[in-house]
DNA sequence: ACCCCTCGAGTTCT
DNA sequence: CTCGAGGGGT
């Protein structure tokens, strides 16, 4: 990468004679100017100084912070790792995650919604249940935090649990307030809702932008976007962006007891709400607020894809809780799919890494609901004998949910001639063991996945697992995604997960070079070998999770690393789980969520030596801390409880819920290791047991008396 | 022996 | 996001 004119500093003062004065002007100097080095390098590819007249700055800031630590600024150099000087945004942690929420498509989908929450809640099947009912926008969702009324932070949504600082950028969006005014304007507030470009600004920036020959946005979702992420906040500020506020995070104190309330609220503080929200009561006046909005969507003036519904009463809400990441109180009923045809030009199979070879159609790229779509998974080698489809088809894709591509289905009219039925291979086209379809052993029936034999063998399934391992919710290292880790792979460097942890030293010593590869400089490998240090400390949880054993995912992981506590005494049970006559495969099948299937595959993979020796590895390098307890103070914090029996007072899963959030194991069967046994009425064979071996047994009642509840 | 719900695995594009 | 399969209850 070329540098030219070279911009060293004026000479200054060597560091030990620096005034603390002097130092917060240069440290506050040296941000700036470092921030501005980073921006021409990574982002604009157009760097105006050397590679050691930018170390130089780096080690200037070093020193000076050496000297006075204390005067080590938020934005310093130092701290930024990675992506974030990558981009030029800081991450900000959402306080209350960021969720997503269940998609509805059919009337029937909202009917079973309803009915669900009439089941959850123990309403009888006609029950009143309020619900709002509201546009949802399609922009980007912002997290505005106020503190004292006043506006403090704004954040992206990001991966839901970190998202970017754009808090410069919202302060220059004028439907946004600074200051929120009312009595009851409580003293925290994290406002959520989402910004959006109106139709008719966004006509109008587009004109704009190509009479100034610059660049043309697909969509006003685009538009929203690319406004809003600029590094410039004066562009932001030129750019019309609305807003709408529609729901909260963090809020010990919310001004009311429903969602309709909470928004009223908003709106009174100078928030700005959807005027189109309401309250419905049933599934028949949701689909009648849907079939209404649908009709009007065209005149509405922003875009929408869709329309959510929300639980209105803020306690039921509460008692609903949460699946894996979307409330079960809300739910997003979209418009239907727009459709697309095109050329099906071949069908490639990829390898995942359990192996699956999944093929995927190359399609000529075509215009579907704004985005240009050439890739669609046809899933497996049923589906495309089911739909027939071949290469060289015309077919037709949706975007399902408008986010994944989709083949409905082959206009066989247009067929070529010369085309004949797709083979599907019977070998890995990545390493060319036999690719089988694994038969059940029960039924005798196949599995509808052909894998790839090769296991470890096989160089797709290797770098499939590491690319796993490096994933968001595993190791999540900044700097090392996809692509880097096949590069390291093909390049020798990192042949499996422990090989990422001795990179630095091996590099070091002149075993590997990065810096040699193409678009690795000094700067970049120093800041992986950051990101790479920081997680070697890592919550045990997505350690297990990153070893990609199969059937285990993130829930699974998190239910094993609650129960075995450290990743030491997880390996060593899992290897003496092995005997299948044992306490330790016992031990491993009593935990609720784990049956025969899982319980197996986790023994198999600590059966293979090559695995236990990754393990071994790993932990030599890294140290995976136990899950922070839930609620240490409570009374049922560590003991491991069953439910059994028809329970009146809570649900099923609301007691589960209920339990875990206050540190309780739940589990699915009696053992000499359960503390306690809550039976509801008609308990059977567990309470019979729970006698047998003299554990704790008490009423529905009485537990809820015990948690105080 | 079924049935329902939840979880895992694989995929797309910006 | 969707599909398939595992887990657990009836």
């Amino acid at each position: 990468m070329a540098r030219s004119s070279s911009e060293v500093p004026a000479a200054r003062l060597p560091v030990e004679k620096l005034e603390r004065a002097q130092a917060l002007e240069e440290l506050a100097r040296l941000a700036g100017e470092i921030a501005h080095h980073d921006t021409l390098y990574y982002q604009n590819d157009a760097p105006e100084i050397s590679d050691a007249d930018y170390d130089a700055l780096r080690r200037r800031n070093d020193a000076i912070e050496a000297r006075f630590p204390d005067l080590v600024r938020d934005d310093s150099p130092s701290r930024r790792v990675g992506a974030a000087a990558a981009d030029g945004f800081g991450k900000i942690r959402h306080r209350v995650a960021m969720l997503s929420l269940a998609n509805a498509f059919a009337d029937e989908d909202v009917a079973e919604f309803v009915q669900r929450i009439r089941r959850f809640l123990g309403l009888e099947a006609g029950a009143s249940v309020e619900m709002t009912a509201e546009p949802k926008i399609d922009g980007l969702s912002i997290s505005l935090r106020y503190e004292k009324g006043k506006l403090i932070e704004a954040a992206t949504r990001g991966d839901g649990t970190e998202g970017e600082n754009v808090t410069a950028n919202v302060r220059t969006i004028s439907s946004i307030p600074q200051r929120l005014v009312g009595a009851d304007v409580p003293a925290v507030i994290d406002v959520r809702g989402e910004i959006y470009m109106s139709h008719a600004d966004f006509a109008k920036l587009n004109a704009a932008q190509e009479a100034a020959g610059g660049k043309v946005f697909a969509n006003p979702r685009n538009a929203a976007a690319g406004s809003l992420r600029q590094l410039d906040s004066r562009i932001t500020a030129s750019r019309p962006l609305g807003f709408f506020a529609y729901g909260w995070g963090e809020a010990p104190k919310l001004p009311a007891e429903t969602q309709s309330g909470v928004v009223a609220a908003f709106a009174r503080w100078g928030l700005p709400t959807n005027s189109e929200m309401k309250v419905c009561d049933g599934a028949e006046a949701l689909l009648a607020y849907y079939r209404a909005i649908g009709a009007r969507r065209a005149t509405l003036g922003y875009d929408i894809d869709g329309v959510v519904y929300k639980l209105n009463r803020l306690d039921l809400q509460q008692r609903m809780g949460f699946v894996s990441r979307a409330p079960r109180w809300a739910i997003a009923h979209k418009f239907p799919a727009e459709k697309a045809m095109t050329v099906l030009r071949d069908i490639e199979i990829q390898v995942g890494r359990t192996g699956a070879l999944t093929p995927v159609a190359k399609l000529a790229p075509v215009t579907v609901g704004g985005v240009v779509v050439s890739n669609a998974t046809l899933h497996n080698e049923d589906e495309i004998r089911r739909k027939d489809v071949r290469p060289g088809d015309t077919v037709v894709v949706q975007r399902a949910g408008d986010v994944i591509p989709q083949i409905v289905g082959v206009v066989v009219e247009k067929r070529p001639l010369d085309s004949a039925p797709y083979q599907f291979p019977h070998v890995c086209p990545a390493c060319g063991s036999h690719a089988v379809r694994e038969l059940d052993e029960k039924s005798g029936e196949a599995d509808v996945v052909r894998r790839c034999t090769g296991g470890l063998i096989c160089p797709a399934q290797r770098v499939e697992r590491l690319k796993h391992f490096v994933s968001r919710n595993a190791f999540d290292i900044e700097g090392l995604g996809e692509k880097s880790v096949q590069v390291f792979y093909e390049g020798g460097f990192i042949q499996s997960p422990p090989d990422i942890f001795t990179l630095e030293a091996r590099d070091r010593a002149g075993e590997v070079a990065i810096a040699n590869l193409e678009g690795w400089g000094e700067q970049s490998v120093r800041k992986l070998f950051a990101a790479i240090d920081q997680r070697r400390r890592v919550a045990l949880d997505r350690f297990i999770f990153a070893l990609g054993i199969r059937h285990v995912g993130e829930t699974t992981a998190r239910v094993l690393a609650r129960a075995y506590g450290d990743a030491g005494e997880f390996r060593r049970a899992m290897i003496a789980a092995s005997d299948r006559d044992g306490e330790a495969w016992q031990e491993l099948n009593n935990i609720d969520g784990i049956g025969k299937v899982v319980a197996s595959a986790i023994v198999e993979f600590f059966a293979e030596p090559a695995n236990v020796d990754v393990v071994d590895k790993l932990l030599a390098e890294v140290s995976p801390e136990p899950l922070e307890a839930i609620a240490a103070t409570s009374p049922v914090s560590g003991k491991t409880v069953v439910f059994t029996g028809s329970l009146v007072r809570l649900t099923r899963s609301e007691a589960k819920a209920q339990a875990e959030r206050l540190g309780a194991k739940v589990s699915g069967s009696v053992s000499k290791k359960t503390d306690i046994v809550i039976a509801g009425a008609d308990a059977g064979s567990k309470l019979k047991k729970a006698a047998e071996l003299g554990v704790t047994v008490m009423s529905e009642d009485e537990w809820i008396a015990l948690i105080g509840d």
